[in-house]
DNA sequence: ATCAAGTTAATGTCGGACATTATAATTTTA
DNA sequence: TAAAATTATAATGTCCGACATTAACTTGAT
């Protein structure tokens, strides 16, 4: 552990070393000293990092101003802590790149707005889509999306081939904040919904559209694409509202 | 609202309310008993409640904890906190929700992928907002836009009007869910964006258009509305990419 | 060699002191 | 009287030091 000396400056007071740095603020100061101090030690996923004393000593601030800071990170998943084993990196930690904490607030009766959300992220990842794909991207939505079918006309659980299509599509779009946005709102709805109902098998009746999607979306056809996809919502939030009983957004 | 004056009970003892909570653990039974405080005092948006220190002599923890709890709603959106101010309610609290922690990881370059997402949520939430809305609220948002112009044209900064603005669409969709994720991702985009060139003045080009933006969900015309917040989105774009020096999605 | 008991090094928690600051109250001044 | 400047105050922000807890490590006995 070669122990990053970033700070040795030998303050004689640690009152004036503190006066100079300036302490403002809230911990992303911490966090982004840290970062940096993650990098030069060339410290990777696994790898442990300084007991939370010694951090708070190098960077001249308390220790509990490292913890919170440290809590913030394991929060957002980027670090691990234990007893004894003391903190790792569960994630890469680039000094920039930085982790948005993301958090919805998400409520049993509000199944409508979550879908609400997710529709026009999903319209507007198909037009993408449609306008970013390379053709073989296009190939495989196409490939993707007869599976599908296969699977569903089969009688057979869709789902995986379902999220295989989706997700063809969301990469194709080339900016992965879509299919990570709405993998999550989607794991949301369906955290939601198992309470109540179970397990969700949510949109059957739209897999029929769903080569007529592909073939809108290799075309490179955004617009036709969207509409496809803006039925297939449509018909979820219809479903959705037929159990639960009546609009609510 | 109301102000909530809770703690206004002279606590003599304030034990024997708690003491079947036998605290145990970390921060989420704190965060707990407090969704418990807050629904017993009927504590809704926007009300203040008890000072750190009460709330750990109420729960018999420390006050660290209190804090930590504290902060970790805090990167929830759930509360806002202010020195003086204290700490105070930004979003309901209820004791069946489910909090569902949502990571981006965003990257320096990925200032147009984020727009990109951001772009069909605001379109949206307008749409929605123009169908939604009740009378009260078409006035307070052509109120707010009078109030940006104004500000805009006096030369000041403009931001913090913006910010209202946008937050009494986003209260008029009726959807929570649309101002917490359109803030959080326009969170990420100011992180991302400090870095290599400080704080932001993005956007400045379309405050003009606020106004008939204010109009058109006014008046319920969602596609006229819906097509005022592209081309602001569009300006933006156009922005972000003069300063980046070229399309990047 | 294996298991049990003790050691220890880290985080977890507490409480007190002080710093900082946004709001409230007060005084001053135009 | 009203606005502006000043002071007071109450809350969070930060630091520190002590102790509790716990899980990995060490040692010892069988």
């Amino acid at each position: 552990m070669t122990d990053a000396d970033a700070t040795s400056k030998s303050p004689t007071s640690s009152r004036e070393a503190l006066d100079h740095l300036e302490q403002s603020g809230d911990s992303r100061d911490v966090l982004e000293a840290l970062s940096v101090m993650i990098e030069r030690a060339k410290l990777g996923v696994g790898d442990r990092l300084p007991p939370e004393i010694e951090i708070a000593k190098k960077l001249n601030v308390g220790r509990s101003k490292v913890r919170e800071a440290l809590i913030a990170w394991q929060n957002m998943g980027i670090v691990t802590r234990n007893k004894k084993a003391g903190t790792r990196l569960a994630a890469e930690v680039s000094a920039n790149a930085i982790h948005m904490p993301l958090t919805l607030k998400l409520e049993a009766e509000s199944l409508l707005r979550t879908h609400a959300v997710r529709r026009p992220l999903e319209i507007e990842a198909v037009r993408v889509a449609a306008k970013q794909m390379t053709e073989q991207q296009g190939l495989i939505i196409i490939a993707r999306a007869a599976e599908l079918m296969a699977v569903y006309e089969a009688g057979e659980d869709w789902r995986a081939a379902d999220h295989r299509f989706h997700s063809a599509i969301h990469e194709a779009s080339g900016n992965p904040l879509f299919e990570q946005l709405i993998r999550q709102i989607q794991d949301g709805f369906n955290a939601i919904y198992e309470a109540p109902f179970g397990q969700p098998h949510l949109g059957q009746a739209t897999i029929p559209l769903h080569p007529e999607l592909a073939r809108a979306v290799a075309k490179g056809d955004g617009a036709a694409a969207a509409k496809v996809m803006e039925r297939i919502m449509d018909m979820v939030e219809a479903e959705v509202i037929a159990i639960l009983g009546g609009p609510d957004v």
